[in-house]
DNA sequence: ATGGTAGCGCTGCTA
């Protein structure tokens, strides 16, 4: 079993790279973010095409999560739906059912600057993930959280650590809440099997950073210790942002391969 | 060097 997750940036913008990167990756499933589109807008009919179904949760021009699978879509939620309250409806949380594992499609705040009601409102979203977790999941479970963390876990997940002391993705508050993640009972998947420095997930579009380099590792999945036993494989397609579909998102697809 | 690009949508916000 296939697993990916992908920020694509605007799923009407992206939708030829998706397709095409579906066409020749084939993930079983793929949890994508900021597809930015109203669910009254989204494209069913070409992943439907191309053998998946599909389960969105937009809001308009921001955000928006969405799971496509070709093995099954069962017991779809949006947002939190139980445990903790869901606060403002912005739509950055959606789960379902794939084959027998709980997938779930994540965008977590950016935060913008630490300090700021932004970077305090990324914390209670992070402190409320965790509280959704433990009233509704058990670390026994089949479970994969993937999406865009907005999170570099360590300081090899940033291109140079200098540059971002005292920024965002990076401080204390915002790894610790990963870490209560993983203590309730969660693991970096990616991370089972590669210990590279300079795995990273996005790049910003400005000043050539793709071209030289300057990434960070942000984009996860986080799994279950049952599930984290069946990883085989994985990779960060960084090919998926070539081709002649023009201007390609500012993340790569990360994809992880079950023994399942 | 405190810049730069992209998406949405038409003005400036968000990342």
């Amino acid at each position: 079993m296939r697993i990916a997750t992908w920020n694509v940036n605007s799923l009407k913008a992206r939708l030829p790279h998706v397709e095409q990167w579906l066409e020749y990756a084939r993930p079983d499933v793929l949890c994508m973010q900021e597809t930015k589109l109203a669910d009254e807008a989204f494209p069913v009919m070409p992943f439907n095409a191309l053998g998946y179904e599909v389960a969105f949760h937009g809001e308009g021009r921001w955000n928006g999560v969405a799971i496509a699978s070709r093995v099954g879509l069962d017991d779809v939620v949006a947002g939190f739906h139980e445990g903790p309250e869901e606060g403002p409806a912005e739509a950055r949380l959606m789960s379902a059912t794939c084959s027998g594992v709980r997938v779930s499609s994540l965008y977590v705040p950016n935060g913008r600057e630490v300090g700021t009601e932004h970077y305090d409102r990324k914390l209670e979203w992070l402190a409320g993930v965790h509280r959704w977790l433990a009233a509704t999941h058990k670390p026994s479970e089949l479970l994969a959280l993937c999406g865009d963390f907005n999170i570099a876990p360590t300081d090899r997940d940033v291109y140079d650590p200098k540059k971002f002391v005292g920024a965002t993705h990076v401080s204390g508050p915002e790894r610790d809440a990963l870490g209560a993640l993983q203590e309730w009972g969660l693991v970096d998947g990616f991370r089972l099997l590669y210990d590279d420095d300079r795995l990273f997930t996005w790049w910003d579009y400005r000043a050539g950073d793709f071209h030289s380099g300057r990434g960070m590792r942000i984009d996860l999945m986080l799994l279950s210790e049952p599930l984290g036993e069946k990883v085989t494989w994985g990779l960060v397609d960084r090919n998926a942002r070539k081709g002649k579909q023009g201007v390609p998102s500012d993340h790569a697809p990360v994809l992880l391969d079950f023994d399942l």
